[in-house]
DNA sequence: GGCGCGAGTCACGCGTCCGTCACAATGCGC
DNA sequence: GCGCATTGTGACGGACGCGTGACTCGCGCC
């Protein structure tokens, strides 16, 4: 469908903005909770692709919300990561117990963390494959993390790829700045909205080397879409 | 669409006035107050949008303010931000709990402010799903933020799309200059009513390319009517 | 350490759109 | 038919939004 949504529920906002920073780097669209309450708002909504949750959270137990979601049928599906301090290490395994797909013992490298991830995604992406989306001739590769005209591959910089990847699985609607923003480069980074445009500008200059730029539209005073239907 | 109007609940006016200053500068309308009692008061007489709630006020504390806002019907569905000192730090969780919807400790960038607060009035303002509206072969995509006659896209400003976008969705209806004014251009901009001929006339040319012109209906002494049927 | 790359910001230029005006055209009451 | 009120229309000045190239800074790599 896109690129893999990762919603973190963690409750201290530094260590859940560096993870989502590290995941968005890796190309994932992340999506961010404080605690079960505003987790199961997000699930609802945006229906991510895997978990991370942090075992001490300040309503509910990351457990108890694990084991909550995987008797839900509507949750039951998505893979979930527990995140716990050394300390807890004994709770691993009720945390495995409660239906967490693996546990990653803090602190952890990034690295180890993607890894785990990948992992996971991996044994339960039979159920959803790698998906490819096409359009107007561009190809996303998500599992390859890339976007293919035809045989040739869009040279691309991890923005530029991230800006199109997320306008390929959303097309045909507008966005603000402020939106792509939030979806693109992540809620909590403040930087000018003048800076989507740079990187729409980048974008376009990409895709014009396969004919393709005319699918990012400018909607004065709007935003930005992508369509493949002229303007 | 018009400007936001925000709340500011604080009681030291220094730092009210600073914030308010920053916000006017970012396009908002900004209403004050220094105490629970006082901001009472003026949500019921101005109806904002957002309410900035520091954590400290003289009357009644912040938290126990949103706590009673979340709790009336009325004002349930009202976004608050809380702002607490840094050494307040550990009640961040109750003040979620309390039912606001983000917090910003001090000191804070007035960047981040803003980021926040335009994250919280998305997240609040944008749960609307997809909707096309159609009438008479005009279809209005909302999300895409366009206009189409079958394939084609009907070439609109910003203005013009505005003007036609809330036509098409209180079609049969006459309304006057000043309640267009209003209801698109926006409470508070003063502009000539000719204004509305204007645009009106600019609306007509780019419906005329595709036949729908006839639509846009004057009605002599009391205003413009969108309607499919004939005059 | 030097290097290149990419991200974010800034300043400038240009095109578009907006609000206003003046004048033409049209409708309405007498 | 006449005169007044109301609306249509074209033009214009200015503001604003966006595209664009250049710059700086931070980071990873050799």
């Amino acid at each position: 469908m896109s690129a893999r949504q990762i919603l973190i529920v963690e409750d201290e906002r530094p260590i859940r903005e560096m993870i989502a920073f590290g995941l968005r780097r890796a190309g994932f669209e992340v999506i961010e909770a404080e605690d079960s309450r505003a987790a199961r708002a997000r699930i609802a909504d945006r229906r991510p692709d895997l978990l991370l949750v942090d075992w001490m959270l300040p309503d509910v137990s990351g457990l108890e919300l694990t084991r909550a979601l995987k008797k839900d049928k509507d949750t039951r599906d998505v893979p979930i990561i527990l995140l716990t301090a050394r300390a807890e290490e004994q709770d691993k395994i009720s945390g495995l117990d409660g239906g967490a797909d693996d546990y990653v013992t803090k602190p952890f490298s990034p690295r180890e963390l993607l890894a785990r991830i990948n992992a996971v995604l991996r044994r339960t992406g039979s159920t959803s494959p790698d998906e490819v989306v096409e359009a107007g001739g561009l190809a996303l590769d998500v599992a390859g993390h890339r976007v293919t005209v035809g045989e040739q591959t869009v040279p691309l910089g991890p923005t530029e790829y991230r800006l199109l990847s997320f306008f390929m699985t959303h097309p045909e609607r507008v966005y603000t700045r402020s939106q792509l923003l939030d979806r693109v480069w992540g809620g909590n980074v403040y930087v000018e909205e003048r800076t989507v445009d740079v990187h729409i500008r980048r974008l376009r200059k990409a895709l014009e080397a396969f004919g393709c730029d005319q699918f990012i539209q400018t909607v004065r005073g709007a935003g930005y879409r992508f369509s493949t239907r002229p303007v």
